[in-house]
DNA sequence: AAACAATTTGCAATAATGTTGCAAGTTTTA
DNA sequence: TAAAACTTGCAACATTATTGCAAATTGTTT
């Protein structure tokens, strides 16, 4: 059939995909750059989280640093991707679900850093539970990243 | 009473002070320099965690930036302290109870960043609690930041 | 107490990471 | 298609981190 043809067609998944990605950043008002789509793309098909450096390499540095930054920045606080607490100097990002509003993300949901692949992995349906604290402290956010091995590593 | 007197004396106090200090790191077979000495003694009155730029700070630049980097890996290591996630680009550290060993930190507390003050608190007493994980994922370890108002600035 | 070995420090050089202003280029709007 | 709005790259600069090596300090032995 005509339409199982134009499904399985690579091109249908790419303006699929596309598709996708322009929507996300009409929804934010954000304009339509090469940076922008290039970076987001990558987002959208990476399985997990990502340093500044690791867009660096897979954009084969097609785009300046300050863009990069700036680029990451501006997806930040459009509540496009939100970032992840690491223990070494530096900054994950990650994309968000589709609930997140500009400077008002509300995914908290656990990370899970695996020692064997050095990916960190969002899981979404994880819920950051909470702790009773000591008599005083008023609690509003919490973070919580779990490390270990992840199921495509334990197999070996 | 005489014994009154020696206790209230900040020159008994020091002493010791002074003393814990060399003990901590004699336990941890290190050579006790002044560097090592500043720097651990900080830590030892400091209420919050440091980073590396408020020990230069408090330090008043008596040692080399290198000095420091190298003093504050030799004491993780050491398991003398520990370091705490930050979602900045930034590594905090915070002083190990006694039961960390080299190699082998087993304090697993919750720690409170308090977003008045800014400071970063250990929670000795909160133990990080466990989460269910999807299949497949082996938990290890796990970190947990809780962020909000502190008590010291809640009163105002 | 002095000499020796082992360790630590500071300096210098270098690398990596992040920030800012501004002119030129691109995207959106009209 | 032209104008307005916005984004990008470049350059300059700032901050943070790493490394090798010689000089200084510490712990150990005589
Ligand atoms: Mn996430
Ligand atoms: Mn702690
Ligand atoms: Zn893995
Ligand atoms: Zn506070």
């Amino acid at each position: 059939m005509g339409l199982q043809i134009i499904r399985d067609n690579s091109l249908y998944q790419f303006i699929l995909s596309m598709e996708k990605l322009l929507n996300i950043l009409k929804k934010n008002e954000l304009s339509v750059t090469d940076g922008r789509k290039k970076i987001l793309e990558l987002f959208l098909k990476s399985p997990g989280a990502l340093a500044h450096a690791d867009i660096e390499k897979n954009t084969a540095n097609a785009f300046d640093r300050v863009t990069v930054y700036r680029t990451l920045q501006t997806f930040v606080e459009k509540g496009i991707i939100h970032n992840i607490p690491t223990t070494d100097n530096s900054i994950l990002y990650a994309l968000c679900k589709d609930d997140c509003e500009a400077g008002h993300h509300h995914d908290n949901h656990v990370h899970f850093l695996c020692s064997k692949c050095n990916k960190t992995i969002c899981l979404d349906d994880v819920t950051v539970p909470e702790v009773k604290l000591p008599k005083g402290f008023m609690p509003n956010h919490a973070e919580m990243v779990v490390n270990g091995v992840c199921g495509d590593c334990k197999q070996k």
